[in-house]
DNA sequence: ATAATACTTAGCCTTATGGATAACCATCTT
DNA sequence: AAGATGGTTATCCATAAGGCTAAGTATTAT
């Protein structure tokens, strides 16, 4: 049970990074564009992207002297099916909870 | 944009708290119960928990000499919601990109 | 050939994280 | 009243995380 989950939420429990992410949703850019809205010294940005890289949620290559990044896509839909399960667990449990409510009220109702 | 994701994300980032969560989804337990299954120390147990109160996933209160833990709604469907934005973002550009690349290739197919 | 650009590498620092032990307090049980 | 149960508090420790500066390496531009 020990997946990617560990790596990607750990990635995404950053505001940097979640700001990397969005930006790339609109398209790939190089590092220095990305680095640019961000008030940090550039390798220390660059962890950042490592971080990303080595999580699954980005991919890089580097043509002449710039490094092009783009989101990648798996991780994501991953972490949302996760996240939906235990919703839908918990709230089928609610479900099953209140169904019960109803039925103990109406036995003493007509008890 | 400084949410509570990043509590949030960080909780999901270890194996032993979205055990946790997952264990959750199937009714409330107590402390001992819940730390019965990892092989760590109490006091090391209850700053998971901890971290994940914080984060606003559980809560939990104390009847007697045992402490009840049950899951939390919100922030659940929060996080869920940031990640199918970003998938919409992302799989909306890819739309856009290949239907751009269907029209250029009619183009040179009419042209 | 020089200089500017766009990263890279290396090393340092501080705080946070995940783990442990030891000792303590508050309830139940017997 | 003792003892067992179920947490809690206090410390401590090693490693990871997030930030920095300084110096180095390729490319491209002049």
């Amino acid at each position: 049970m020990d997946n990617h989950l560990d790596g990607f939420f750990s990635a995404l429990a950053d505001p940097t990074r979640r700001a990397v992410i969005e930006r790339l949703t609109t398209g790939p850019a190089p590092v220095s564009e990305l680095h640019a809205p961000h008030d940090m010294a550039l390798p220390s940005f660059m962890k950042h992207l490592g971080k990303l890289e080595t999580a699954g949620l980005i991919r890089s290559e580097k043509v002449g002297r710039v490094r092009m990044v783009h989101i990648e896509a798996g991780p994501i839909a991953e972490a949302e099916t996760w996240l939906k399960k235990q919703r839908r667990l918990w709230e089928g449990r609610l479900d099953r909870l209140s169904a019960l409510a109803e039925h103990i009220e109406e036995e003493s109702n007509n008890g």
